[in-house]
DNA sequence: GTCCTGTTAC
DNA sequence: GTAACGGGAC
């Protein structure tokens, strides 16, 4: 029989056998996937791997979970260290989340990572993905975890059409817990339906020829094209973001405060876009000014 | 809905 | 050159 959604229709299937025997042989050996990696680990790497491919990823986690092993050796670390070790992955606002979430987790919960999904979520920076992942990869909960992958690959090969619509990520919870085997293989499925949408289910050049599936909505109603209009491009070259950068740029390759002097050499084309820029890191408290007028990473020293 | 980065694929 | 990529906060 198959599984009822929450919307009262039926839903076709998917074959965990075929998916599980795929990932067994095809799924990249991640060293966050290793047994004994703790659950602050596993959060770490979901930190790091929100927007952020995994071939950018790898090098900077091994480092930091060698260096910062537990939430309360991360949350001893100063703030600037740890927007230091970032480095270049991007989006440093998440190492600022990152290092209050160990702070949380060392001083309210025992220097335990929460196992159970709404606890993760009211840490900063973890929101519904990231605490479902960590429920599901670091305490084995079969709770659906829902990314974009997994959103895409749910809109094939059940829904036969070529990407999800508009957003719904709680409508694709529901698809996929009830599509989600419901034993304790249920974080070996998650990891490899992500895998699949990572590696073959991709958004663009998909690969079908390759697909384990041997059911596919999509490829049975000749791979239709998308109806949703053309996405909305996001630029960086020239942006707000990119200026951002290049502060960060500047102070992260620093010892210490920095002259507004020197900071303004890191952008020079537009004067007050790199204003605005600097303004935003304050307001974002990634950095922070000292009293004697200079600029640092927010927590140095 | 808008804003947050930086790299890689084309 | 430029487009694609992606979770969370607001």
């Amino acid at each position: 029989m198959p599984d009822i959604v929450p919307c009262g229709s039926a839903q076709r299937e998917l074959d965990a056998g075929e998916l599980l025997s795929w990932f067994d042989v095809h799924g990249r050996d991640l060293p966050w996937r290793d047994a004994g990696v703790s659950a602050w680990q596993i959060l770490v790497s979901e930190f790091m791997l929100q927007q952020t491919p995994v071939s950018r990823v790898l090098p900077i986690w091994l480092e930091w979970v060698a260096r910062w092993p537990t939430p309360s050796a991360t949350a001893a670390a100063g703030s600037a260290d740890v927007l230091r070790a970032w480095g270049k992955l991007g989006y440093p606002r998440r190492a600022k989340w990152l290092h209050e979430c160990a702070v949380v987790i060392a001083a309210e919960h025992d220097d335990v990572v929460p196992d159970d999904v709404a606890t993760l979520l009211a840490l900063p920076g973890i929101g519904s993905y990231t605490a479902r992942a960590v429920a599901c990869f670091a305490y084995r909960r079969p709770v659906p975890v829902v990314d974009t992958n997994v959103r895409r690959v749910v809109a094939r090969a059940i829904d036969g059409v070529a990407g999800p619509g508009s957003p719904a990520p709680v409508r694709d919870e529901a698809a996929v817990a009830a599509l989600l085997p419901d034993d304790d293989v249920a974080p070996r499925f998650s990891a490899a339906l992500m895998e699949l949408g990572a590696l073959v289910c991709t958004a663009r050049n998909p690969k079908c020829g390759v697909c384990p599936l041997s059911s596919c909505a999509w490829r049975e109603a000749g791979y239709p094209a998308s109806k949703a209009p053309a996405r909305r491009v996001q630029r960086y070259a020239g942006t707000d973001r990119q200026v951002r950068g290049r502060l960060l740029d500047v102070l992260r390759e620093s010892d210490g405060p920095v002259t507004r002097a020197q900071l303004d050499l890191a952008w020079t084309s537009d004067t007050a876009q790199r204003d605005r820029a600097l303004d935003s890191l304050l307001v974002d408290g990634l950095v922070e000014q000292t009293s004697q007028g200079l600029f640092a990473l927010a927590g140095e020293g």
